[in-house]
DNA sequence: AGAACATATATCGAGCCCCGATAGGTTAGC
DNA sequence: GCTAACCTATCGGGGCTCGATATATGTTCT
């Protein structure tokens, strides 16, 4: 019930919602280049409604994620086009990734280890 | 890949941490009555050192289900014992955890619809 | 006896971060 | 021309976690 596992990678409970949101954005973004309101719109397709970025929570996201490097943003000015902004996926956002994955993976594994339940 | 589901349970992403202290919580009290110090203590060994109650964030929260009227606090104030507060889950409170581990399958279930990795 | 430490509860300010509101601009359809 | 959908962006408010701090008792070691 208590073996040890502090090897096990974890999401830190205080910073959950905003690990929730990164892996969601850069799991959408390893399926190709996306602008924000796109991701928005998939988001909530590909949760069947359960989830939804806000606007105000969607675009400093972004702009954080940009700054670490994770993303690469691309201004679409091809004449006659609304602006957008293309985020695509770094090499450096996919190794993330991977981790946030990871992480999660422990984090239920942990959360349901507690709570004494199967795991879905 | 997005059936409507809507009808299935989930945490708001807002409040991924505050449902987790809470559902953490009651699980713990739903293996017997404990006071506080044990909740944290009995926390940091089940989930193998991964989770952990800082005192500012637990006693906080205690306080708040007991007004809410999900788990009931007694004194313990037998003679020559220092003064420690046993909490016991209430039915109202047997019923949240019942929910809030469905709302958790929930959010599983969609979080890894949309990051579209096997589920653990 | 006294020091040091684990037990035990509680509160408060700081700071983070999500959210809703608001704003401004473009394209398409009627 | 008007309306609705598309698209990016920022800001203030509010909720909540955290670390620091306070207080006090029981236990263990020297």
């Amino acid at each position: 019930m208590n073996e040890p596992r502090d090897d096990r990678p974890t999401v830190e409970i205080q910073s959950l919602a905003r690990s929730c949101h990164e892996a969601l954005l850069l799991a959408l973004l390893a399926g190709g280049p996306h602008h924000g309101y796109q991701l928005a719109l998939e988001l909530e397709q590909k949760s069947g409604g359960a989830f939804r970025f806000n606007h105000g929570t969607l675009y400093p996201i972004l702009h954080k994620l940009e700054q670490e490097g994770l993303i690469r943003g691309d201004w679409l000015d091809e004449e006659t086009r609304r602006k957008r902004k293309s985020y695509s996926l770094t090499e450096a956002g996919r190794d993330r990734l991977a981790r946030q994955i990871a992480a999660w993976r422990g984090f239920f594994f942990n959360f349901f280890s507690v709570i004494g339940e199967e795991k879905p």
